[in-house]
RNA sequence: GGGUCGCUAGCUCAACUGGCAGAGCAACGGACUCUUAAUCCGUAGGUUCAGGGUUCGAUUCCCUGGCGACCCA
């Protein structure tokens, strides 16, 4: 028998299947705000919601309802009530009612529902958590998020700024003239990105396939298609580990722009990202000990000269002599552990992520990216060995990869097939080869810029949450096996 | 992957150096017609995350495992 209190004390619920409200609790703050104290407003609302709080007096009683909008309190009174106020008394902390009754101010201030009847709409049959505290253990609030909603405000408050970001998202496009598209989840080819897929099967077509890692490779094939300005906010699935900055499934906005390159792009991202801190009120987030300005121009500069900035070593000289035993000894000297089979570029690009980007708090456009690490941005047009990739960092965490996108198909397949070879060598972050995808770009594919920007880690910053699990509504979680969740 | 910390009643938390497992809230019964974390009286509620070890005796000490948080790589 589950815990909960006894069933036995009430004739069974009877959960009925509407209830006709005529006010939020909002409105009805708003409207009777005026009403003085122990006065009557000679209306009467219908409202509905949880109880969160009960007071009783014996012929008299106080409940706090709670509705989507706010609070507001009930007034039972025998006076009103007569023999149902049996129903209010029998109520307990957590049941879902309606009440209807005139609005009226108590003596002691508070605006009330003077119930003249009460309709039990969904009994609560588990004990509530703790009226005052609430729900403050970390893994509750994630395993039963319903829980955190009713007691913590701050949950609502994620709620409704996700909803923001992706509006303000939408319409910073849409007035663009970018069009919102949907394309493929289940893909025969996990590509578009350099990670590992969660594999899945299709039994009718007898073929394994792959929750996309990015929608990169079928927005380009739009590309191909004439659309010159689409986008995708999209779910994506990276079969990683989880944590503050990770979560298997993840919400990204991927957009593609015909005829222009990575520097027009930056300056998108830039607005974009902007727009979406004005909307939420979040212009100059904390990020720890700083304070992260939104407003200001967002600084760039090249992978070699964050690192050298950061660490000391200046790794251009290595790199322009071809010295991959410089490097890999700089990696060393750094702490950074490296695998045999990673060329120079990618060692590069380790020492950034290990050792640099954490320290990129203010909004800062990295350049200057090695092949190695970039198999889907064009080659930069003036210097040989990189692309023209940039990766916009913000709080010391990777928001944005930004490209001028690769749009000739031989140089396309080179690329792949640098990163099937890295794949056979054991690596398994790779963008895998996706040879209908190549023979799409072989029809050309107009020069493009594109971005893909991690939203999830967008709200982290912008409301301060400090992780990922506080703005993504079910964190996956390892299962409890006292639920089986 | 490494380190640190945590897991005790439905919830929030105690329990000294190893000595009868507790409180508040919630639940249940009762009193109370203006309370708002209502108050008052009473009742019930435990595989102390799991398993093993040490001990006369383990929530406490040790080992293994589970789940989580934080930090680091």
């Amino acid at each position: 028998m589950t815990p909960g209190r006894d069933a036995g004390g009430r004739t069974s619920p009877s959960y009925p299947y509407s209830y006709e409200r005529t006010a939020t609790t909002a409105d009805l703050q708003r409207r009777f705000e005026g009403l003085a104290p122990g006065a009557g407003s000679g209306e009467r609302a219908r409202v509905a919601g949880r109880i969160r709080t009960l007071r009783t007096h014996g012929k008299a009683g106080f409940a706090d309802l709670q509705d989507g909008t706010g609070r507001i309190q009930l007034f039972a009174q025998a006076d009103v009530l007569g023999d149902d106020l049996q129903g209010f008394t029998d109520l307990s902390v957590g049941d879902i009612v309606g009440a209807e009754g005139e609005i009226v101010r108590t003596r002691r201030g508070e605006l009330s529902v003077r119930i003249e009847s009460l309709t039990l709409l969904a009994p609560c049959l588990r004990p509530m958590p703790e009226k005052f505290r609430g729900v403050t253990d970390v893994e509750t609030r994630y395993r039963q998020r319903y829980l955190d909603l009713i007691f913590n405000p701050e949950a609502r408050r994620v709620v409704s700024a996700r909803a923001t970001a992706n509006a303000t998202v939408r319409a910073f496009l849409e007035e663009r003239g970018f069009v919102e598209v949907e394309t493929p989840l289940l893909h025969p080819v996990a590509s578009g990105a350099m990670a590992r897929p969660f594999v899945t099967h299709h039994n009718a077509l007898d073929i394994d396939l792959y929750l996309r890692i990015a929608p990169e490779l079928y927005l380009k094939r739009l590309l191909i298609g004439g659309l010159e300005r689409i986008y995708e906010l999209n779910r994506s699935f990276r079969n990683e580990g989880v944590g503050s900055r990770y979560n298997p499934e993840f919400t990204m906005l991927e957009a593609y722009e015909a005829y222009v390159d990575f520097e027009h792009t930056m300056a998108l991202v830039e607005d974009l990202v902007r727009a979406v801190a004005r909307a939420l009120d979040a212009p100059a987030p904390r990020c720890g000990e700083e304070t992260v300005q939104l407003e200001a121009p967002f600084r760039r500069v090249t992978m070699f000269e964050a690192i050298a900035e950061h660490t000391g070593h200046d790794l251009a000289p290595a790199w322009n002599a071809g010295d991959s035993g410089a490097l890999r000894a700089a990696a060393a000297a750094l702490g950074v552990r490296l695998q045999d089979s990673w060329g120079p570029g990618r060692v590069v690009a380790e020492i950034f992520e290990e050792r640099v980007e954490g320290r990129l708090v203010q909004p800062t456009f990295v350049t200057g990216y090695p092949k190695e690490v970039s198999p889907l941005a064009k080659d930069h047009r003036s210097i040989p060995g990189f692309t023209e990739h940039a990766d916009l960092v913000i709080g010391g965490v990777e928001m944005a990869p930004i490209y001028s996108e690769l749009n000739d198909p031989e140089e396309q397949r080179r690329r792949f097939a640098q990163q099937a070879t890295a794949a056979a060598a054991g690596e398994e972050d790779v963008a895998l080869p996706d040879e209908d995808f190549v023979e799409a770009l072989a029809y050309g594919m107009p020069p493009a810029g594109g971005f893909g920007l991690g939203l999830d880690r967008l709200l982290a910053l912008l409301l301060e949450t400090g992780t990922l699990r506080e703005v993504i509504l079910f964190p996956l979680l390892r299962p409890d096996g006292r639920r089986g969740a």
